[in-house]
DNA sequence: ATGTAAAATGTAATCGGTTACATTTAGTAT
DNA sequence: ATACTAAATGTAACCGATTACATTTTACAT
């Protein structure tokens, strides 16, 4: 393997000009820098990177801590990391974490060893106490996810004022026997939703039922058995607001099962807008989560401290918009 | 930072005996050995991998290039080389594509530079003679695409027999008239399908008719235009095999909107089971590609390249399995 | 031609583990 | 107790680029 000595002598120049040639071309002659440049093509000399990462203990290499890959949400917020990375020649290394808290601690080593010069979360489950501690010192970003009480540079949407208005669509609907089925409850994300929810309601002087209210998990079974559930009622709801895009398959399956059409009968709004949302029929009205953009943002404000500005420790709040499409019948009749 | 030479001094042994303690324990006596670990816990020593890369010259970090991370096939693979790699303590870089050839060379240099110890293709557009050249010298598995002539181990799924599977189950239910509607072709997993759907057809005395073979890209708005083509014919299909989940959605509701019940006046079988064809309604009969464990079996044939096993140089071909559900009405009334 | 500042280049230390080889210590047989 | 082997530990070179600092060269003004 030829390495910059090689190429300094070949070139009659030290391993430092050679070195700034490919650092800092500017501090070099011209002459000498076509020289050495000839050179190391000549000799298609590769500088070895371990040994750059090494001296200059830095890795051009983040980590993105993610609960599962397989999640299409996720899977675009990293996408979304990815060019935003890629653009700035970062690499991105991936941390499955399963949801188990202790792979975030083990993944939090990494960092601490210096195997990565940032850190994006798109899941804290960690004590906040340490997650504060390890802020102080390695750039870290969270998005998707966030929490309260620590001052961590976060990327989301408002999920209160968007369940507020996937909920007040219903209502000006015409809807006044709305359901909710929420995420998983200990996520602040199902907590915000639901709170956006109960907002509209109020507003509006509609009684917030907490029979309507059912607790999901995000899977689509969750969402067939909850509807299911709230189809027996003696009075069952006209409409749901379901916490996600694929609970909502769930809810109009249920609903169709039970004889209703959507969204004649039984009108129905999602979240995320994830490529399903579009593909199902009905189409699925939904808040749409920008998440390509999410993850870009998170990786430029991680950038940025990764460049040492410390005034880019910010919450940032990005758009969310309300796609509709059939599942809630504003395409069609109004309902009365 | 503490380094191993303040663990050694304290502990009152050579920097060689820490570093065994880290790397041969068996090789430092047990009393030394505590002794040391104790040291280590008390000082929170944390070695420096970056350093030890570099000694070493390797990194414990496989590169995955992979054509669009949101995709959920390539999501749910690179699930499973996530999994497998994290069971063996190697790091999983993400070297998104985007389906630019310049991009696979890019990614390649990485290995030449020894960023990564090995890596994995879901995707091989570049020439196959740099391929085999760079084959030669460091450890490359490809999986979910596959190319012919030459020897890279590889790990797939049957997709001629795949498509022969597909076909025959329209064929056993009744269908004589069964269209096919293919994704990219110059890919060569499209053109199997492709060949499986034509020996069906041929193994049972059926036409193939051209007319009722139709390309498209994988996406559902193919699907939906396509089969809107075939819905045009005089004499159209019964049946339609759809070369992944995605087009069979949009097959789907070209009938729907043709006036056509699935799987009462086409049936339709789709290619990949994607989370998509369990929840879609109707839900989708499709071909199971083990895409986990495909995946998974990529990464466990290159961590044996990478310690040195070259006889581990094979093809792997992982059984799929036809997943009935109600697309195809086989759970229904056969047609006649 | 001479002096001076700026630009260009060179020298050598450094980053922190790893490991071949040398040396010491422990263990066992006679 | 002695000799010999194996086990344990130490010494020091090494991986290859980066960079602070020193030195030389160049450019320009007088």
């Amino acid at each position: 393997m030829v390495k910059m000595s090689d190429v300094a002598d070949k070139a009659n120049v030290s391993k430092a000009t050679v070195s700034r040639v490919l650092r800092n071309p500017e501090t070099v002659k011209k002459a000498t820098r076509d020289k050495v440049l000839a050179i190391i093509e000549q000799l298609n000399y590769q500088p070895n990177i371990l040994a750059r990462h090494f001296r200059r203990s830095e890795t051009n290499t983040i980590l993105v801590v993610i609960p599962n890959i397989m999640n299409t949400v996720f899977s675009h917020i990293l996408g979304g990391i990815e060019h935003e990375a890629g653009m700035h020649g970062y690499r991105v290394i991936l941390a499955n974490t399963n949801r188990q808290v202790e792979k975030e601690y083990e993944y939090l080593d990494h960092l601490r060893q210096r195997q990565a010069d940032g850190m994006i979360l798109l899941s804290a489950r960690m004590d906040k106490g340490v997650l504060s501690e390890v802020m102080k010192q390695y750039p870290v970003v969270l998005t998707a996810d966030y929490l309260e009480g620590i001052p961590i540079p976060t990327v989301t949407i408002d999920n209160v004022s968007s369940g507020r208005t996937a909920t007040e669509h219903l209502i000006k609907l015409g809807h006044s026997r709305i359901a909710h089925i929420t995420g998983p409850l200990h996520l602040l994300v199902s907590q915000d939703r639901l709170k956006g929810y109960r907002q509209a309601l109020l507003q509006n002087d509609l009684d917030v039922d907490n029979i309507l209210i059912q607790e999901g998990d995000f899977s689509h079974e969750s969402g067939y058995n909850q509807m299911t559930k709230l189809l027996a009622l003696e009075h069952p709801p006209t409409a749901v607001f379901s916490a996600n895009d694929e609970m909502a398959t769930g809810i109009i399956k249920a609903a169709k099962d039970h004889g209703l059409s959507v969204p004649e009968d039984l009108a129905v709004v999602g979240f995320d807008n994830v490529k399903l949302s579009a593909i199902y029929d009905p189409g699925i009205t939904t808040i749409a989560q920008p998440m390509f953009e999410m993850g870009s943002k998170a990786m430029e404000l991680l950038l940025q401290q990764i460049n040492g500005d410390e005034t880019s420790k910010k919450q940032y709040v990005l758009q969310n918009e309300l796609v509709i499409r059939e599942s809630c019948g504003a395409n069609q009749k109004k309902l009365g």
